[in-house]
DNA sequence: TCTTTATCCTATTAAACCGATAGGCAAACA
DNA sequence: TGTTTGCCTATCGGTTTAATAGGATAAAGA
């Protein structure tokens, strides 16, 4: 299951990209228009703006916007900023891979190798996804 | 990610998938065999017998059995049962559909769709899937 | 029948995680 | 200089997770 983190990130990303200008969006406006905490979602933005995603201005008018464009923004990077990795398992992760630790083999696994498939099928549709493909 | 529940439930499910004959095997056997601990695995088993893939016996020579075939064993129906929902959203769930909170409609939420994508993949695979297909 | 061997079952625990909140600081701007 | 906004850290309550404890129950065999 998804974290809200990861679904409250998602939906004021698209909530930027959609603004036609290229003014700052505030916090309190997101947090209003998506139903979400506004102090939560304040640490949430934070983060992407750390990760590169966003970029920020202070003070009267300030707020969150957009620092690259939606198309050039892949849903891939987000969700392993957000939500961590993309695998269900750790040892068929790309990105926070660790050896289980009750495993002798990975490759005989039966567990590792179906994950593996699904890993592969879900890191596929993200990889295609940008921001700006999915905004409807 | 997958619990560890999900984990060792399935990798006992193939231990027994892969013994030849019939007879019951014991928790302290598939526990050490796969480094897991037996209390615990004692409580996975018992809730994949109420769920019907598995049967036991009591006392001497007892353990548990698959009740049915591998190839009868469709991984979605394991998925569910140990891990909960398949889908990484409860409102995209079939098993477990929830409505969210804050989302005025659905149909038009990036998250929701986008999530569809990833769930009709991932169930793709794992109704494709037996147990006796993912013993190597 | 008695003992051993195994599953059955409920309750409890410690730690981790998650969503959210609190509250002051820092910068921008009028 | 005051107001508005984001910045940042700390903390909280609740839930879940992985694991453990301890006894009840049933079957097999001596």
């Amino acid at each position: 299951m998804l974290s809200s983190k990861t679904k409250y990130g998602i939906k004021a990303m698209t909530f930027m990209a959609k603004q036609e200008s290229k003014i700052p969006v505030q916090i309190a406006t997101i947090a209003k228009h998506e139903n979400i905490s506004q102090k939560y979602l304040e640490s949430i933005l934070l983060t992407l703006r750390k990760a590169g995603f966003l970029g920020s201005k202070k003070g009267k008018n300030g707020g969150y916007y957009l620092f690259k464009n939606p198309e050039d923004i892949k849903m891939t990077d987000v969700m392993r900023v957000l939500e961590g990795p993309i695998a269900l398992v750790p040892c068929v992760s790309l990105n926070f891979y660790e050896k289980c630790a009750d495993c002798p083999d990975e490759n005989t696994c039966a567990v590792h190798n179906l994950m593996l498939e699904v890993r592969d099928n879900t890191l596929t549709i993200f990889n295609n996804k940008s921001l700006a493909d999915i905004i409807s």
